[in-house]
DNA sequence: TGTTTGTATAACCAATCGGTTATGCATTAA
DNA sequence: TTAATGCATAACCGATTGGTTATACAAACA
C-alpha cells in the first residue's frame, strides 16, 4: 500500500527537473532550495515532497533545517523504459512510407 | 507559436507509455489501438493527439483510416537528460551520511 | 441512394496540479 | 523568556488531466 508517486510523473514537471539538477551533486536545505526559483516557501516544499515521496531526493532533519540531496538510483527506470527503444531511434518508418505510397496510387 | 507539447509530459501517463510500447513495431489504426485499452474511442484519440503534438506518434490517413506508428527519436531527449545523471547513481550520498552522523553526536 | 464504419469534436465531469496566502509549530537566537 | 527562523500544513484558486457520452462528418459499403 505504499502508493509512492511514480518517477514518470515526478520527472513530468520541469521544475521539479531542475530540483534535480539543483541538488544532483549538492546538498541543500528547503530554503536554499527555494531561493533558486521564483516562487514561494510551500511550492517548494510540495515538489519537494513528490520528489521525496518516489525516492528521487533524500532528506535529512537537522534541527529545525531539513537537508535535501538528490538519490538518482530511481532515474533508472526512465533509462531503462527508453533505451529499450532506441533501436527504434533512426528507424526510417518504412512501413509509413510504404502507406503514403500506397496513398499516392 | 508552436506550442509542442512536451515529451517528459506525454509519457508521464502510463496508458500513453504502453501506447508507445504497441507502436513502436507495427502500424495500428486509431481503433486497432483501441482495441487494446479498456476505455472509449474519443479516449484513445485524445492521447494519440498527445502523442503525436510531441511527435512521438506519426499518423498517415488513408480513406477514413488513420495509421498510426511511433516515431521514437524524440525519445532521445529523455534519455539524453537522464544519463547526465547516470554517474550519481551508485553515488553513497556520503554527504549526507555525515549530516545523519552529525545529528548523532 | 441509404447505411455503416472510422475518427474527431463538443460538452461535460470529477480529480489532480501547481500555485497562492495565512497560519501553526518546533527550533534557534537574543 | 521572547523573538525570529525554517518548514509544513490548511484552505483556497484557476487550469489541466483523463475520462465519459453524444454528435458530426467523411469514406466505404449495400
Amino acid at each position: 500500500m505504499v502508493a509512492r508517486r511514480d518517477v514518470f510523473q515526478a520527472i513530468a514537471d520541469p521544475t521539479r527537473r531542475a530540483m534535480i539538477g539543483l541538488l544532483a551533486n549538492k546538498t541543500l536545505t528547503i530554503n536554499e532550495v527555494a531561493g533558486n526559483f521564483g516562487m514561494s516557501q510551500p511550492a517548494i516544499s510540495k515538489h519537494m515532497h513528490i520528489l521525496t515521496e518516489c525516492g528521487l531526493v533524500v532528506m535529512v532533519k537537522i534541527g529545525r533545517e531539513k537537508h535535501c540531496r538528490a538519490n538518482l538510483k530511481g532515474l533508472e527506470e526512465v533509462t531503462r523504459w527508453t533505451e529499450q527503444y532506441r533501436i527504434f531511434w533512426n528507424q526510417r518508418l518504412d512501413a509509413l512510407e510504404d502507406l503514403l505510397n500506397a496513398d499516392n496510387d
